[in-house]
DNA sequence: TTCAGTCTATACGGTGGCGTATACACGAAC
DNA sequence: GTTCGTGTATACGCCACCGTATAGACTGAA
């Protein structure tokens, strides 16, 4: 008894990895089970073992994406250094410039307005991100009302690009993303040469 | 010859409504054929004399959004007058405050991250909001850097707003709003009593 | 080599969806 | 009232997917 082995050929983790996979290209409906053993190779005879049914594949998606948003991200970023800027544009590198978490972390953002569950988990996600930033520009902004205000602005910006199709003629996107992140995690000068905000 | 008739009993246009319904509530997955007659309390049999299959409702709801996200809203924004904050926010109420269009165009959003017939519509209609928004924007600030960036915060804003689940402390997610849209629409003082950007 | 444990392929019944075919019901025009 | 056009119900074949059952194959340990 309790020979555990090893051996596995498909392990869990690559059932979940392929499901996130799916999940970033065509959105929760897309995870289906037997797509997923195709793409792995092999028929869906050894899914159930792990699953009790496609809706505990999901969950355990939403496991590792929470995991992987909060623990993984949040705390590298408290670990390494850095001026505020520069904590939350690695913040933003890490999570919305990953060709991995950045498209769950949208279709998630879909989901959860269809699914109660998925948006409480959204929300603990999200509070910890905000949590990041009120920190970050309270470090050079007094009023309260107004570091709520521009974290909203740097999470909807960081967020809403991505949900935008709208060009920006001569300009790049990143340009005008560069100018825009100015505007927000510059400290506003009472009395300064330009009037950049 | 030519009867024309009338006295349709479920006409194409209501198709396309319940279509649009059910994009609303479950993106375009959930716009099923069978589904939609359900609702309508008829079966599918009518339903293909108006529309070739399911991809030509598709697109058909695509034409009525488009339609009326541009003409409706941008041309209606223009004739009704208002200093340009005003106008910006009429036309974030008529589109994003709009318990039909605003769930339209989030559904919209996600799908033309997967398709990319969806995506040139989509990017038709943003450039129309966009231009809006340079415009008036351009009334109080003169670096055109500085009002691509506000425009695209603040559409980042009115967009992104609905795919966050962050809580705000005591404050209303109301209250965080009018406090970003003061700090992107009112007219940046070079010297200012406050440090308000 | 045997054995247990695990993953796998395959087959099955059930469901739900698409698109087609066919025949019925109703209104308008003659 | 017949006829025409249109919308409708119903039934069909097809396919994709779910979850289950079952038997075979591989692997490490005894």
């Amino acid at each position: 008894m309790g020979h555990i082995v090893g051996a596995t050929r498909t392990p869990r983790d690559r059932w979940i990895e392929e499901g996130l996979r799916a999940l970033s290209a065509g959105g929760p409906d897309a995870v289906r089970v037997e797509a997923l053993a195709k793409k792995l190779g092999v028929t869906k005879g050894g899914f159930y073992g792990y699953f009790a049914d496609r809706d505990a594949l999901l969950n355990a998606m939403l496991d590792v994406w929470e995991r992987e948003s909060i623990d993984e991200v949040i705390d590298r970023i408290e670990r390494e250094g850095g001026d505020p800027k520069a904590k939350i544009q690695r913040a933003g590198m890490l999570t919305f410039s990953s060709d991995r978490l950045l498209p769950i972390d949208l279709a998630i953002r879909d989901w959860a307005r269809r699914d109660q569950a998925v948006a409480e988990r959204l929300r603990r996600v999200d509070n910890r991100r905000m949590a990041l930033l009120r920190e970050m520009i309270g470090t050079f902004c007094s009023d309260a009302d107004e570091v709520e205000a521009r974290s909203m602005l740097a999470f909807c910006l960081a967020i809403g690009e991505h949900f935008l199709a709208a060009d920006h003629g001569d300009r790049t996107r990143a340009q005008v993303l560069a100018r825009a992140a100015d505007l927000l995690l510059d400290r506003p000068a009472k009395t300064t040469t330009t009037d950049r905000l």
